[in-house]
DNA sequence: TATGAATGAGGATTCATTCAT
DNA sequence: TATGAATGAATCCTCATTCAT
């Protein structure tokens, strides 16, 4: 049977890398260290990814793809958004940022060196699809009226930086007090008053 | 003997640490890169840093006694604090957040691997005193009336959340209309529409 | 249960592994190589072959086989030898050296490392064989009076360092000119003059 | 003091390398065992020698500088050469293939394996240059009388593979009746009977 | 103080061999 | 018989640290 890109054994050292390159970076996570947490042998690890750049390069690129879909699934939506939809959409995105841990922080490691790795262009694209989608949400709620008059585009990269800033910034993400006033607070700079 | 902690040749190893650590991380730079950069000899980075260790740490730490200088000196006179001051605070923040690049780096590479690194402590510390402050200036603001009501500790962590955020996302620091941006959003997190 | 030493998997490996091993000697050789050059699967390598070493060792040894039978199967009749057949013997051991290039290439391979290889022991049992073949064909010919007065020996192993570093030095095999020169220069080496 | 070219160190692993190398060829010789021969550490071999592969080109390359000051120095007074000289030329240069065993069996290492290594180039136009300088001995050789009529090049070539054959062929350089012996031989490629 | 050669522990990667299917 | 995933020993190379000059 050819060797499958879901096979158990693939995830399981995936799920490891991705643990220990969110944990301790690049350099410092040995492959040694992989395959012992994945439960396999120092070999078997570069039978699922010729080498440890091509594992830390899927545990970087491979998440976005979840991304996409779970925080712009409602892009088709766009039109009939209502204030209460937009909050909806909020709270997933928080919610997102904290429970994804390990996938976003291995993509601030990298997006924090954006002289040494080269997936900072697929990253960078992934931002840019990101405030685009806020743009328009924007312009949507300016539209209808539920927004304030803003600028779409401070909005979008100021939102991005903002969910990013938080995940960086606090891990306890289990205190819903916290996560609760980031929620506030991303409102705040769509211009909604709490 | 002590050693001068301002030699000339001290900083200039500094600087080259900083400079490399917050483009490549730790275990990717090397003595002898820093050397390089420096224009000192490799043994040299010893005699004035006794381990990679202290020189990172160093890179680190060092910086936050001029960020609190910088950031937190109007702190003693907070009772006659008014919106435009508060406005020229922001303002200040947003700036120094881009200005200052490489040491912003290294600490966000340090809390962005909290397993890993020691010199959390001294950051966690450094974080609270400046929400703290950020907090006080909101009760201000809302007792002298200029600020709508809020709940002060959202708007502290949320406010270095985004700060943080802007500065780990967004590398164009030339950009006046991108930072001009950050600064209207970050009014908005203290309630202020523009 | 005995494996059929003639099947055609196995003859596709050994060529394979005597090309490889040819070209790139030992430890550059590797079975995954072999297996896509002899194109069967890497397991099936084993089952013909159930070392690399002992692949390598046919690849040495059993070419030995058809050269004894091609390169002296006149021994028998040496004491009706001519000068005409002499010349004959010749050319033929010139053109073998030249177009047996996988089997010599891997014989020198291991003559030049003799520390190395325990083959050396076949190898140097034919070449005894093959000089002391040189000798009795002088002896013949000095006695006949086509040879003028040599030293068997020195010829028998001039003879055989002249045929192995022609092949070693040139690899043109192509070349009938260079072919033609070195079948003259042979000549020489029993005292012919062209 | 810069690390010298003729430091004592780098000549002990120099040696090292040019005995294993031409003991067990490229691969099997380990880095380990050169700093163990030579009787340094395992790091002080990258100290001298960046890479393994470096090691090995300088072991092929460097003795040719020696080479061609030895086998070549008359090359200026070839005008006036007699029988005499050339019989000590030859006698010369079956000797130096004797002594040179290290030298010359990398030699022979890399350019019985063409398709693997780049060094090619150097011992090509080394060999060129050699088979040159024989075939002008021949020319002057027939011109003055002393040689019989002979095709050069074909001496050239023939003379060369010999050398190379009875160095590859024959181990034992104590053997003076051996080396006597390939002396003679020699002389017959150039149709000087004995 | 300044220098850089020497050291060897540590890490990525290769590959022969085994073995379950 | 044929296959190829799993294993881990072995190897090249890097680099922080030491230390003699």
């Amino acid at each position: 049977m050819a060797r499958a890109r879901s096979s158990k054994k693939r995830e399981d050292i995936f799920q490891a890398g991705l643990k220990l390159f969110s944990q301790h970076g690049y350099s410092k996570t040995t492959i040694k260290d992989v395959a012992e947490e994945a439960g396999v042998s120092f070999g078997t690890v570069f039978t699922y990814f010729e080498t440890k750049d091509q594992l830390f390069h899927a545990c970087v690129t491979e998440p976005l793809v979840e991304f996409r879909e779970h925080i712009m699934e409602i892009r088709n939506r766009l039109e009939t958004l209502t204030l209460q939809q937009l909050k909806q959409i909020i709270d997933q995105h928080v919610d997102m940022f904290f429970e994804k841990e390990r996938e976003i922080r291995v993509i601030q490691y990298v997006i924090g060196q954006p002289e040494r790795f080269q997936e900072m262009e697929e990253l960078d694209s992934f931002a840019n699809e990101f405030t685009q989608f806020i743009q328009d949400i924007v312009v949507i709620g300016m539209k209808k009226g539920f927004l304030p008059n803003s600028n779409p585009e401070e909005v979008g990269h100021g939102y991005l930086a903002f969910l990013m800033g938080a995940r960086l910034t606090y891990t306890d993400h289990k205190n819903v007090q916290l996560t609760n006033g980031f929620k506030n607070q991303a409102l705040r700079l769509f211009g909604i008053g709490v």
